[in-house]
DNA sequence: GTCTATAAGAGGATAGAC
DNA sequence: GTCTATCCTCTTATAGAC
């Protein structure tokens, strides 16, 4: 059944956003989604596939984000990468982002064999890829990063641990971190520069 | 025995660094170590205690980085701080970096328990914190940027997974991969820009 | 303090009835 | 496909002899 299938990914993704992957528990998404943990065996054979699950479900979501930017026709590369990445910043603030341990040997066995995901990874990194070398061209990226390392900052944007700190702390809202974490990634702690440095 | 104990720390050290604390078993330190794992329970009373027995050592070695960059009389605050925070990438992509997860609650509590940790870290807080506050004042470092948001952004290089994911490509050097991430931390995507921008 | 042996419990997965 | 009940492995932690 599509729609129990459904409500299943959303509870993991809510509980490996919440949790992460070692702590969260098959009974716990059993409990969470309402059902017996062996109605869950039924529709997913591991808590690994539960995970993969979640993770394709997210990278549908960003492709569907990226279709949308492309669909900005004025817009640079480097403002619908800029768009992108704020988005997952958003998501992430937001408690939504599923995040997974990138150590735990058996996921990554289960996620490398996972077709659906490692397709829609690469549709995403070579969609991103063409932004990134476009706005390297355009002066707005330095061109002497690999494209590959300018990809994996982007990345990492979804797991980097700054903004949950941030929002520990209960002293910013989160629009205000979403600012400062998205400006740092772009400009780097010495900040944007509209005229050449003093010294 | 203190020579025991440094070696048990020193094993956790690096299987934490290697398989972080959820994957880390008790049993593995203890065979790492040579001795049996009811040993171990008579130095350290948890897994809890050898992880945050871990982090103190971590934080001991990175104040003596702090120290050292603290007697070189001719160098800047952001200096210092690109230099501390380029020590840690090194032990990073060294593979000596213990990395905690930052959700698991029993191992907070715990932590967050431990006398010598907290005091070490809020030292280190301390000592980066005057480095991050003149070098806004020196026009080194965004002055907008509250220093708690510099602070974490450069701890934050601790655990950063865009080390790892290069390393993994092979294709290029620990030493290209450090430069790389500091560079975009210090200056980001954008890169340096010695003069005004083109536009 | 070190060992062997074992308790105690969590958690992933399955059996089998309906 | 859903349930209850159970299995089984892994892992933390401890008992008790030396």
């Amino acid at each position: 059944m599509r729609v129990r299938e459904d409500a299943i990914v959303e509870s993991v993704n809510r509980l490996l956003a919440d949790k992460g992957f070692d702590l969260m528990t098959v009974d716990e998404v059993a409990a969470d989604v309402g059902i017996a943990k062996a109605s869950l065996y039924k529709h997913f054979p591991s808590k690994e596939a539960l995970a993969a699950a979640a993770m394709v479900r997210l990278l549908q979501r960003t492709l569907a984000v990226v279709d949308q930017q492309a669909a900005q026709a004025q817009a640079s590369p480097m403002q619908r990468l800029e768009a992108v990445t704020r988005w997952a910043l958003e998501l992430q603030v937001a408690g939504d982002m599923p995040t997974l341990p990138s150590q735990n040997s058996s996921l990554r066995a289960e996620l490398m064999a996972h077709k659906a995901y490692l397709e829609l990874l690469l549709q995403l990194s070579e969609r991103l890829g063409e932004w990134i070398v476009q706005a390297q061209a355009a002066g707005d990226i330095d061109p002497t990063l690999p494209p590959e390392v300018v990809l994996y900052t982007i990345f990492a944007r979804a797991c980097d641990p700054v903004p949950a700190f941030l929002k520990a702390g209960g002293q910013h809202s989160d629009a205000q971190i979403v600012d400062w974490v998205l400006s740092i990634c772009l400009h780097g702690l010495r900040g944007p520069r509209t005229a050449a440095p003093v010294r």
